[in-house]
DNA sequence: ACCGTTTGTGTAATCGTGTGCACAATGTAT
DNA sequence: ATACATTGTGCACACGATTACACAAACGGT
């Protein structure tokens, strides 16, 4: 690493040092190319001597491969989806792909946005938002080549799915609080109309149901710790219900937290608070939540199962679901 | 949008379409064009109708300036850096930047993945790790032009730093727990010898030697909140200290809950905890935290503004000084 | 009618790599 | 010794946009 230059030297640059012609350079960092192991050794060794290293945006013009992902979410430092954007940033790193995020939240032109980046040639894009509408998705990007991800099915070839069902783990847990005495149940949004928080209300829905029990409330939060304390005491109160459903983990510890502190009722005696997604925090001390738990992991497996089957160019549109299962806590 | 072509379509076929040369495909899409207006409205028009926008990759590889900004961070769903990606995200998104994210903790190679980084001719790198050396980050980035925004100062004409001062909250905090009759203190590190630490444990120790006191012990989690629970069983049991002050809010809030749980011990009677951040869990209902925090606005605001001069060409390397406040919660 | 300026457009070079094709050099089989 | 396969390298073009330059048309002023 001699050089203090300023500009990142070219190909060609390091083709005159070397003594070669640019298509060597080129070849040198191709593992796969007919090149002589003499000229490759020397040419890397004067590539590092001057800091060389191909330029990625020329090679992804050339090559119509960016090896960029674009990651939708709603928000970054939401821990609902914060543990799986982990994963799954690692897990693309590890096969050098860099991802580039596109946040949602409070942002007014999501359009706007996702045009933008569709204009950098992502090889692939992974929904995690559910503030954005599918078809937009699929019509701003179908003019590239990429394979969506999304939680939410849509009947197109461009788009690969994951689904997730709860059903079974939702009857479980309302069987436990049944048994344990609840009668007035509620249910608590994340967003106002969104395809997946209807999805999971209908899992419950149906347990209740099936028990000849109903939701005698529902409630609209923004996922937010403060729309889950607000809620509750409103739910509570007003309500008189003696279990809420919550639409993620942090708005249900809220609720816990007015349950707590503004009516002086303890879970699970007094009323019962189920969360959604098995966030980390939920299983702290502290906390100790009863939630509806994806499996991190295995959702991230699929995901990366699915962009690999993409890369693969197997055809057709994918689709892989996974199930939830019920995290015992002290909350219901 | 009529097409369902699978590929994009691009510039030299819409000027044909249009009747017009490629080159004034471009300047209908350049603000600042000499185009006739009646020529750009045509090619307006025929481009949203084949749903054309300009490559950003060939656009990048033409002008030197890719819009791209690598942020490089610890974790995503690390709450304690969370809030200022998000923050940050969004006003980049604001001047139509992209960010793309490496994510540093459980991963081998850093130095591999900011590599891959610097090979997209990334504009701007923010650093918020602290686990990457500052060196590594200018050697591996000077080649490209970007100024580097970080903690830690660098006498470095390509880096700008923000430096933290948190020098009064600190001792205005420890007045407080000394006044409340504490005696024995111990401090929680986040990293075994990061610079931040480092200078994070100063302000506290130099606030206690004021009046006579000094760490009684010093132990070493990882900023999750099991390394704090654990950590802090062993402060209370075997060291019989009186007062923690951790690295960070997550790290405090497991200390606070090891304390309950575990010693029975409640604060801020028995113990004083305090964290460092000030992240919005903290300041839960649950929580409650007593925490040395951060102004996460501020803090970005600077952030942007350096990257602001940067692109104005504004020479030379800069400083932001931001200073932290005490934010009083009933763990101290 | 003439000249200078402004306006709008096309031509061609450029950004830095990857790769098909051609060709020389070397090795291998008869 | 001849025919043929293999290996290594250079030339030139492509990828999709931007932009300096040239030039024609239109315009205004005397």
């Amino acid at each position: 690493m001699s050089g203090m230059s300023r500009r990142r030297i070219t190909s060609k640059e390091l083709a005159k040092l070397a003594g070669v012609s640019s298509a060597t350079i080129s070849r040198a960092f191709s593992p796969d190319s007919r090149i002589g192991s003499a000229t490759r050794d020397r040419i890397l060794a004067v590539a590092r001597e001057h800091g060389y290293q191909p330029n990625a945006i020329a090679r992804s013009l050339n090559n119509q491969r960016s090896r960029l992902v674009a990651l939708v979410v709603n928000a970054i430092g939401n821990p609902c989806e914060a543990e799986e954007q982990q994963l799954l940033v690692h897990r693309l790193q590890a096969r050098q792909l860099l991802p580039i995020i596109l946040c949602c939240a409070d942002h007014s032109d999501r359009l706007q946005l996702m045009r933008l980046a569709s204009t950098y040639q992502v090889d692939h894009v992974v929904v995690f938002s559910d503030m954005v509408s599918m078809q937009d998705a699929v019509d701003i990007f179908h003019t590239t080549k990429p394979i969506i991800v999304s939680f939410e099915p849509l009947d197109n070839e461009n788009v690969s799915s994951i689904r997730i069902d709860g059903a079974e783990a939702a009857d479980e847990i309302i069987d436990k609080i049944v048994r344990d005495g609840k009668k007035r149940f509620a249910y608590l949004s994340g967003t106002n109309s969104s395809w997946i928080d209807k999805l999971r209300r209908k899992w419950f829905a149906d347990a209740l149901a099936k028990r000849g029990l109903a939701f005698e409330a529902h409630a609209f939060g923004d996922y937010s710790y403060d729309s889950g304390f607000k809620e509750a005491v409103l739910l509570l109160h007003r309500d008189k219900v003696d279990a809420i459903i919550c639409g993620n983990d942090v708005m249900a510890i809220g609720a816990r937290d007015a349950a707590r502190r503004v009516l002086g009722k303890n879970t699970p005696d007094d009323i019962a608070i189920v969360g959604q997604d098995g966030i980390a925090m939920a299983a702290w001390d502290c906390n100790d939540l009863t939630t509806l738990s994806l499996n991190h992991v295995a959702f991230i497996d699929a995901v990366v199962e699915l962009i690999e089957r993409h890369d693969a160019e197997i055809e057709g549109p994918h689709s892989i679901t996974l199930t939830c299962t019920a995290r015992w806590g002290s909350t219901a």
